[in-house]
DNA sequence: CAATTATTTAGCTTATTAGCTAAATAGATT
DNA sequence: AATCTATTTAGCTAATAAGCTAAATAATTG
């Protein structure tokens, strides 16, 4: 379970263009990109599961990636696996069903009436 | 409809410990708390419709307090209305909606398949 | 075991963000 | 019109984040 910490650091972690494209990449594979559909599919391929392969779609020094990805790791956005000499990324999937449900809880709430409705009138 | 950009700038507003409070209290009511279930559930209450209201609820200065609410309203996570000399801050419950949708989109799509699905062991 | 490949760590600089106080603005009330 | 209430803007400082290069680490290959 993701407590508030959690969920800021995944915000923050996916509050940076650089991180959001790479996020963007790994979850949809860069072709049908269901999180933002209006933005070219190109910026990653799907097959960059390596640190380098990543890096080579940005103009930003390998180091700078790598900590970027760093960054998404610890925010549970992705894990990272190193088989012999190069480390694998995957996405969290589980990270992103919880984060999922949490919008899902918010905004169904407020379509069902659970939350206290606002009186713009006072 | 939100482009990336509108995306990032909305988990910057949400990656952030003060407005994520503000926020979660503002879309929760302060009460019950789906957001995060596992924190006190009063931060701030519901019926902190202005921003000193908010404000009250914090260890922080009253123009910080506004400058956090802006950068919510600049990301179209709440809304202000100003009635005679008091502003009136409600949820943008649309914007969450289309939050929602994304997260849901992306984790179904990962549920059915539809995705590129990683080879860890090459 | 030297060289190569993949990645991280360290240390630095610059940009951005988050806080503050003081002053300005906007509207309401006396 | 003076004062009070609510909020924002301006301008400052300190902390954090994002970039870089150089060096370190880890595993593989020749």
């Amino acid at each position: 379970m993701l407590d508030m910490d959690d969920k800021i650091k995944i915000f923050k972690a996916l509050g940076n263009e650089t991180r959001f494209k790479i996020f963007k990449n790994i979850f949809t594979g860069g072709y049908a990109c269901s999180i933002d559909n209006t933005q070219p599919k190109d910026d990653i391929i799907a097959q960059a599961t390596c640190v380098s392969s990543i890096a080579e779609h940005f103009d930003f020094a390998l180091p700078t990636i790598s900590r970027h990805l760093k960054e998404l790791k610890d925010a549970k956005i992705i894990t990272m696996k190193k088989v012999k000499n190069k480390i694998y990324i995957e996405p969290n999937i589980e990270t992103m069903k919880e984060i999922s449900e949490c919008f899902t809880t918010l905004t169904n709430e407020f379509e069902t009436g659970v939350v206290y409705q606002y009186d713009n009138t006072k």
